[in-house]
DNA sequence: TATACTTAATTTAGTCAATATATAAAGTAG
DNA sequence: CTACTTTATATATTGACTAAATTAAGTATA
């Protein structure tokens, strides 16, 4: 069991004050001290710290309201740097992001083998030259998070993949013994959720649920600002809940699962003609062209999106759902369709400013494999 | 903002030191500084302030394992006791229970009429004679915690109930200025799933889904030892979420809600004959007479219950699932049609030990609203 | 029975991070 | 130029924890 001392008591303050340097900068020690409650000799001896740290650093004097003027403190935000991956099933994106989440340098590329082999030495590859770009800092690169389409353990292994061999691969083993620093794998989803509140759509909610809809459909829960695990981390996995008892069978050995009807891979098999396969950006070309098969089908797949979201509301309670689509948020439209679904006449309807669409879009789950890192570095200073 | 200091220090190790004693005792100073990490000297100086407040007293020596005898400390049951009450539709139980959860008194009383007034004058006279048995002792009655049907919000405030009209009593206002003690009302779903948790079939399990089934269906989740609340209190009430998006219109607008296919209500109208409702004691009856028209509507009625219960699963990924329904405890023969349910011949099948049947049966929701006051007030005598 | 060893709990002295108060630094206002 | 403000640091004090020594009370063994 853990007990408390007072090296505990310094490291909570000392993330206190880091915190609200890195949220109101550039702000000066007395206000820290107004602010945290802190006395302002604390306040002066854990910034001291900090500068020790080169997590923060002076810029000057800021302007007087009467008095001394103050000494203005920065967080220092080149202190280190952190690289997040979304690995797709046939993409790989990678952002190399400072530590306030800003990237400074970004990768996509198109994943063409689907041997495990290829994948990693094309990754391996990808990241050395990210890594090379890395400006010269204090901490230099803090780690690397991965954010995968698939079924995470509580070892941060992949256990499952529905769409590739990617779970043959221990990214966390690998990664750390090629780059020599802390390395994370996460679910796409959580990953992504974590991104939008951090620096997307749900950066002033507290409990959100972020929707991530591709082949499959991916949730992502927050709740309180933690990420929902559950006991083999498969919290939120929604995809396979049923919506139709009496539908048609699906991979998983349920009959009617949310995925068969409301994923990409279900609106393009309703779109499929001659057993030939639509591109997206077909669907989305057409239906900017007021295609009427392509809108019928839209309309369709908002209808079914709209009944999973409302068995999300009803489940999760949250103050908003990110929806994280290409189409969606291409073309907009889509949520008239999703808010007929949700909001029936009648007085238990929840409100329908709770849908909001991804703002961080197709970067989502890098950048918030990004911010996990830095979360866990922040955390690790100041612990 | 809270910032950290040495009285923060304090209460956490008091708190620490008197989990432990809960937990364990009979126990010594000497065995609480080895579990805890702190220092001999510290657990001295806590346990001496926990003997001041009468939260322990020490029972004299154990035995000596070749040096001197310690002295055993044990935690004070009887320092003040609780009531937690579980508020139905049409019945009222309340328990008296000493720290530890155990019942010192209770009654089940039957509501007759269904008028908020009259329900109050029995409640607060039920609540007196309950008080007039409380033992002498230092805290005397530490708080009332009332479960209830329905919705319940931040405030506490019950803003919602289904089949009563509860919803117009302020029981917290009420209750605090009659008896002057803290009063916490909360959804009966999370106290029943707090109770389990803590005396009864969830003891050893930090992840669980309680799942109570009457007319409607309540659910509570508890994620690493905390309840879910959501941003309305709402989390977990998965009793409307949709099953069969074709299906009958519920009351609350949508279609095919869970509660239409698996509440005890649902089993009732499939068995209703004649416009004549059965009630639950000849159903039972007539189950364990292997009445084929019983059995089959409870093969049904579990059927529809493990498309729901698998929904929660792939929702909450829980270590256990625990099942409140006075039919399943009596006729669990029940539990191997949800289970045929659950397990597909699959590979993604869960594990089938998942399901437990409440421990605590009816006074589930009583004592887990018992359970909910004690918390707090541990919590608040260590802060 | 005497001696050595163990274990339990307290006493005493010291550490560390916080706070309060006083002081210094550097401005504004009239 | 003087009085007042605001910012930041210096100094002394407080309080919770720790380490080491001490007291207390047993067991083990020759």
């Amino acid at each position: 069991m853990i007990s408390a001392d007072q090296a505990l008591v310094k490291k909570m303050n000392k993330k206190l004050v880091l915190r609200e340097i890195i949220h109101t900068s550039p702000v000066s020690r007395a206000k820290l001290s107004e602010v945290t409650g802190l006395n302002k000799t604390t306040v002066s001896s854990q910034v001291a710290d900090l500068l020790d740290d080169n997590l923060i650093f002076e810029i000057g004097q800021g302007l007087s309201s009467g008095g001394r003027r103050p000494v203005m403190l920065v967080f220092n935000k080149n202190a280190g740097f952190t690289i997040g991956i979304d690995l797709g099933v046939d993409y790989l994106t990678i952002v190399l992001t400072d530590l306030e989440g800003t990237i400074v340098s970004e990768s996509h590329q198109k994943i063409d083998s689907t041997l495990p082999c290829d994948l990693q030495k094309l990754m391996i590859t990808l990241l050395e030259k990210q890594i090379s770009v890395i400006p010269d800092s204090r901490y230099g690169l803090i780690g690397i998070c991965l954010g995968v389409p698939g079924l995470v353990n509580n070892d941060q292994e992949l256990t499952f993949t529905p769409n590739s061999n990617w779970s043959e691969i221990p990214f966390k083993q690998i990664l750390e013994q090629t780059f020599q620093v802390p390395v994370f794998v996460e679910n796409e989803a959580n990953t992504g959720a974590y991104g939008e509140k951090e620096y997307g759509a749900a950066k002033h909610f507290k409990n959100i649920v972020y929707v991530s809809i591709n082949a499959g459909i991916g949730t992502g829960v927050i709740q309180n600002n933690e990420l929902l695990k559950g006991k083999n981390g498969l919290f939120g996995e929604m995809g396979h809940t049923v919506i139709d008892f009496n539908g048609p069978r699906c991979t998983c050995g349920n009959r009617g699962c949310w995925e068969l009807y409301a994923s990409e891979k279900a609106l393009h098999q309703s779109l499929m003609s001659n057993n030939q396969t639509v591109m997206w950006q077909d669907i989305l070309h057409r239906a900017k062209q007021n295609d009427p098969q392509v809108l019928q089908a839209l309309d369709t797949f908002g209808f079914y999106l709209g009944i999973g979201l409302k068995n999300i509301i009803n489940t999760f309670d949250p103050e908003v759902i990110i929806l994280r689509n290409r189409i969606i948020e291409a073309f907009p439209q889509v949520l008239n369709s999703i808010r007929h679904t949700l909001v029936p006449n009648h007085t238990h309807a929840p409100d329908v400013n709770i849908l909001l669409v991804s703002a961080l879009k197709h970067n989502a789950t890098a950048l918030g494999a990004a911010a996990i890192m830095i979360k866990h570095f922040i955390d690790g200073v100041t612990a």
